[in-house]
DNA sequence: CTATTCGTTGGACATTATGCAACTCTTTTC
DNA sequence: GAAAAGAGTTGCATAATGTCCAACGAATAG
């Protein structure tokens, strides 16, 4: 928690103006980045990283490297001399850009076999909830479709038969279309036709047409379809190669009908976003 | 020109001991590690990053980082507080242990994706998991053993708890086969040993007959040892000198029993060989 | 209860990062 | 073809910053 408030931190000393004489007060950094005491040079350290992940397959330039860090050419030239000689990054000897190196891949799967993206998830959806003062679920897929694994109780009494197990529907529900748009026809079918054997039927122009909705918007809803009385916002989990992992839903009574104000989706949706970048997404 | 002379400067500074108790005189590490101008404190962050790598999974007090980085205690503290700051480290809330956090993974997905044999035998991959309509998984030695690098779904519905980052077993699976078969007993030897302590054990002669089978033939298969229901069928991607970089896994269901036929295997085989061949391997 | 051990923090001092300017080499421009 | 601009790299004086020692509160053990 106290690690997502610094990343925010370091990450607005990134808007400043890029001229070459203008430069980040000193004063700011001591003063902003953390109370307590620390090593800055390595928080700066990481700036430059941050600096080297979004840049082209062959390397940036030096000049890029600083400029995106907010740092002098000279001083961003000693922090990459240091990654260089650990093997962090590494500079290549035709065009003498930088890149992350090998060092980098291995701290990453080091990292990565760490990962428990269940967890994570449920940690992220944990933390939404408690500020949101409500309920809501973390489903996966399983064998009869989209099954919700947590639930999760942040304030908002509800009696409702879902449970941990319960098997969500596809059609109607908020988390079903994460997982049609997301997902490929082979696993949805059957399970369609499942539910449609058994009397739930969504026309298809309705589903395609919430499906889009969904793919554009980032996070799909549901007024009472599934639960009487309870509405749903569901946003995915993605993992690498936008692969669904889970979904998060939130819950809320249907009379309070503006529950879900656009601050409080964006909540949610970073939420989920955080949970997918820590799994190993690239958006 | 420059830029080259400069950069073979650079690489001598690497070695540095890692013994436990010991501390590093300050002035070795002015003298020793870098000739030209750099930043001395993120070669330590990166010796303390190092240190959190060899690592058990579930974390490291910080002691023992501060023992294997050479660092006092309150020194390593310090370092940590800014890798947590940033993202990079995690402290558990519950037992206050460190482990590589969120950034890491964003990294290590980012220095991934650069590399070039992991790009090219993901292509192959994923080209002949679309014609033969299933789905598969491309893995590469980590820190703790087969680590897996990409999941591609290719037509076939499938959901494990496999994921990107998933460290599979060397007994009893089709990758793990493979790496043991290629690689030195050195560097299996000690995932071997966790393993059976953790409860897999297979014999050494029901192995050693495995591994011959996988050097002959090419290929190596294993029916639901790994995931119940899933069978598998790996195929080596072999780089300069015989050096195995990355391994290919097709996947089936177990049901499927004639799904692995003569044709299908010489497809897996030839887009491995075809990667192989395009990252320097000459057989 | 005392005695350790662990994570964490404060403060003085000396090491180290900073910013400027200069230099080399390449690329662009006229 | 020479000049000018831009790239990466480096020296140096100064001031900021990391280091070390010691100490504190909280667990844990004996």
């Amino acid at each position: 928690m106290n690690a997502r408030k610094a990343i925010q931190l370091a990450a607005k000393g990134d808007e400043m103006e890029h001229q070459a004489t203008e430069r980040l007060p000193p004063k700011d950094l001591s003063a902003n980045d953390s109370p307590r005491k620390a090593i800055q040079s390595v928080e700066t350290g990481v700036r430059v990283l941050r600096a080297l992940m979004d840049c082209p397959r062959d390397g940036a330039h030096l000049r890029d490297v600083a400029e995106k860090s907010g740092l002098s050419r000279s001083q961003a030239h000693r922090y990459l001399l240091s990654f260089v000689n650990t093997g962090v990054v590494e500079q290549k000897v035709q065009n003498g850009r930088y890149a992350l190196g090998e060092f980098s891949v291995r701290i990453g799967m080091a990292a990565l076999a760490r990962v428990e993206p269940v967890r994570i998830a449920g940690d992220n959806l944990a933390s939404v909830l408690e500020e949101l003062q409500t309920t809501g679920l973390l489903s996966v897929w399983g064998n009869y479709g989209p099954t919700v694994i947590r639930w999760i109780d942040g304030g908002l009494p509800l009696f409702t038969s879902l449970h941990v197990g319960s098997v969500l529907p596809l059609q109607a529900s908020s988390n079903g279309i994460l997982y049609l748009a997301h997902c490929s026809r082979a696993l949805t079918r059957p399970v369609i036709a499942q539910e449609r054997a058994s009397g739930l039927v969504v026309s298809d122009d309705e589903l395609e047409r919430q499906i889009v909705q969904a793919r554009e918007m980032g996070y799909a809803t549901t007024q009472g379809t599934v639960v009487p009385g309870l509405s749903a916002l569901s946003v995915p989990v993605l993992g690498s190669g936008n692969r669904l992992v889970a979904t998060m839903s939130v819950l809320s009574r249907v009379q309070e009908k503006h529950f879900y104000s656009k601050p409080k989706i964006e909540k949610i949706r970073s939420a989920a976003m955080a949970a997918s970048r820590a799994i190993g997404w690239q958006g």
